[in-house]
DNA sequence: CAGCAGGGGGCGG
DNA sequence: CGCCCCCTGCTGA
């Protein structure tokens, strides 16, 4: 009880589930391919009911769905459409909110920065993880996020285990994690402006990667390894244990949600701390 | 070409 | 369910 991490690792990826229940879930999700749910009208088939009922709107001919505003006769194909409709025009919220974090231009919806983050900035996701995250931050703005929460365990046994005889392929990065340099960042969120030994190139426009304000001192481990391409790689990682303090309310959601992500940037311009 | 937006699908919570 | 993925067509610079 007195931390909040994920005990109960897949055995076939680097996931970790917080219950075990939890952990059956991903793997059926993740790992199987048993898709009991087909649909009647075509192939299609699916993991779950939820899905089914989605794609089995696409065969209506007329929309399932309308705005329920006075007087507006919008309507749409998918709940979703309806809901950013809902709030474009009857909330006013048309700003751009998705920010990119490395030139500050603002995006309508998540995967156009995505789109932007990608050919722009040669950012990737790492093997295993299918998605970027975003961050609201205290500004209101969707930002990339760029810290991962692991559990302790995960992370000693990353920090321990260099390299793995067995060749599982299970482990968290593999057997890429050597010649990894590692640093890790006091909880003080100051402006921790700690330049390597590595220059920096474009300079200007370098936005701090700043540890959650909101959580107490997190303890964060900066990898930079390079990578068998010869890409440099920074990962980060958060323990979401903070020595002697109880976890923060605010974030942190009960499970101690992992997050992980690596940028990647092909110039010498990492810029991303 | 970059950005926006609709539609449909995947999947973690 | 919510968030993000991809694919695609449209639009303006």
């Amino acid at each position: 009880m007195r931390n909040h991490v994920n005990h109960y690792k897949c055995p076939l990826c680097d996931m970790t589930c917080p219950l075990p229940s939890s952990l059956r879930n991903h793997m059926r999700f993740r790992h199987s391919e048993d898709r009991p749910f087909k649909c009647d009208y075509c192939d299609y088939s699916c993991k779950n009911l939820i899905d089914l009922r989605k794609h089995l709107d696409t065969h209506s001919k007329e929309p399932a769905y309308r705005c329920d505003f006075e007087n507006c006769s919008f309507s749409a194909r998918s709940l979703c459409s309806i809901k950013s409709h809902f709030r474009k025009v009857h909330e006013g919220d048309s700003e751009p909110r998705y920010k990119c974090h490395v030139c500050d231009k603002c995006f309508t919806r998540g995967n156009n920065l995505t789109v932007h983050l990608r050919k722009k900035h040669q950012f990737k996701w790492p093997s295993g993880h299918p998605r970027f995250r975003y961050k609201e931050h205290e500004d209101g703005y969707m930002r990339l996020q760029l810290v991962r929460y692991e559990s302790v365990e995960l992370t000693q046994q990353l920090l321990r285990q260099p390299q793995d005889g067995s060749g599982l392929g299970a482990s968290l990065h593999e057997s890429s994690l050597q010649g990894i340099l590692l640093e890790t960042v006091p909880g003080d969120p100051g402006p921790e402006e700690e330049a390597e030994e590595e220059e920096e190139g474009g300079g200007g426009e370098g936005t701090a990667l700043s540890a959650p304000q909101d959580t107490p001192s997190p303890v964060i481990h900066v990898v930079n390894q390079t990578n068998a391409e010869g890409q440099r790689e920074i990962v980060y990682y958060v323990l979401s244990e903070a020595p002697g303090e109880p976890p923060p309310p605010t974030e942190l959601p009960s499970g101690g949600i992992m997050e992980k992500l690596e940028g990647t940037a092909e110039e010498p311009k990492v810029q991303m701390m």
